[in-house]
Parts: structure tokens; sequence; C-alpha cells
DNA sequence: ATTGATCTACGAATAATTTCGTAGCAAACA
DNA sequence: TGTTTGCTACGAAATTATTCGTAGATCAAT
């Protein structure tokens, strides 16, 4: 339910590539640090019993699939960081973010349009 | 730079009540969770040696102060965070949020109009 | 001065996370 | 067939975070 660090970055390449054996997740993983392969095994071990992960038993190797879906992942962890850091104001974290200019003026553009989604539902 | 949860908490009384001693800050912490004095106070000294907080030592006991501004703070919590749990992507943060009606509509106001002074640096 | 309350310092137990080594199995191949 | 290769399972070391007990100092009040 709460996936460490670690685990955040299997699940982001099964995320993104899709059912993988420990061996393709091991080999994304090493692009951006260095990790034994029996770490990534270990790691995602442990996700299967928790529940992070389902696997799929092949003859030769196993087949990893989130169990989490991305959207939901992120959804609780923005509300336990929000609740962590900044003592439950989600527009405090917000205009933190948007006055770092961490956004492009798409991006922008993307948030004012759903803004103005959001204004309309709540005028009355 | 990188406080622990158990620290953040610890910032937070002191970000909101100023200066404090170790009993002043265990006794706001006692109201929201089960601690033990002497956890408070290693917390606490471990922190001092750490340099979040400074200290001032009294004859009685020690005041201590937070050493970092809780604007720096939660600045780096979010570059963290937003690196490890949106891979990089600080507007799919925010429009997560966003998008979780998470923020009252004067909130929202509040964010539009600090978009209108962004967009304005933002064009041409 | 002895007692009691309150404080700091320190050591250490516990727990959670990350890491990797070793063993053993099965397939591929020379 | 026997050797190499690549996989899983498992145990356990290393690291980090959290927790609290105990000892020793100091002050206040009897």
């Amino acid at each position: 339910m709460k996936p460490t660090d670690s685990e955040l970055e299997i699940l982001h390449v099964l995320w993104t590539n899709g059912p993988s054996t420990v061996r393709q997740v091991h080999d994304a993983l090493s692009q951006s640090r260095d990790i034994g392969y029996t770490t990534a095994l270990k790691l995602m071990q442990i996700m299967y019993e928790k529940g992070l992960l389902s696997r799929e038993e092949d003859a030769r190797s196993h087949t990893y699939t989130a169990a989490v879906s991305e959207e939901d992942t992120q959804r609780n962890l923005v509300d336990r960081f929000v609740e962590t850091a900044f003592r439950g104001s989600a527009s405090k974290l917000v205009m933190q973010i948007l006055g770092q200019h961490k956004a492009s003026r798409e991006e922008l553009d993307e948030i004012k349009n759903l803004l103005r989604d959001l204004n309309r539902d709540l005028s009355d």
C-alpha cells in the first residue's frame, strides 16, 4: 500500500514497459544506477508477497506485472505527502510548485484549462 | 537536508510555536500521538547534530530553534517527491491534486491568480 | 543536607529497508 | 554426458530510523 522508493522505481519500469522479467527490470534500473541482479530479484519477490506485483511462472523465468495502477498509487502517495510535508494543505503544495516554475507553458495551459473546468463545477 | 517524517513533525512544532524546549515540543507532539519524552529529546539531539536545529543552552534546559526555514524545506521535499513519485513531472502532480478536489474554491482562486501572473511572465 | 523533580547524555533494542552472497535447479550446449 | 549459463529462493549483513531505559547532574524545597 505504501511502496518504498526502491519499490517505486520498479513499479515505474513495469508501468512504462509492461510485464517484464527480473532480467528486463534489472537492465532498465541499471541504466540509472548501480544495482545487483539479486537485489532487484529480492525486491520484486517482496513486492509480490506484499501484493504490489503479480507474476506468471514461466518455465525458465517469471514474468511480473504491476498489481497496482499508477494513478491509485500516486493518489495515495500524494495524500500521504500532503499530510506529512504540508500538514494537509494541498493548495500550499500547488502554490509551492507553481511558484518554482516547475512547469512548462504548455503544462501551465493544461492546468489552466483544468482549473476553468473546476471553477465551472464550483460556481454555484 | 532530508528530514524524516518524525523530524518533520518536530520542525512543524518549532515553525508554528517558535523556539521551544524539549518539554514544550513533547507536549505538542503528545496531543497527536504517543511518544516518550526521551524519544523527543533524542530526535532533537540528532537534529541538532545534523544542523536542522540550533539551540541555546540555558541553565536548566535547552531552547531549540528550527535552523531551516519551512519554505526551503518544503521546496526540497517537493523536488524529491516529484522526482521519485512523478518521475520529474511536476505538472502531473498538480493535475493529480486538482483533479482530486483537494482545494477549496478560495484556494483555487488564489491558484488561478498565480497562474495569471506566471502566464504574463511567459507570454511572448 | 537529604529528597524529589526535571533535565541532558548516552547506549542500545527494535524495526524497516536495501543490499548481496550462496546454494540449488534446469536448460542449453559442446 | 558433463559443463556452463541463467534463473529462483533464501539467509543474512549493512544501513537507517525510531524508540526508550538508565545514569548522572542540577535545582528547589523540605
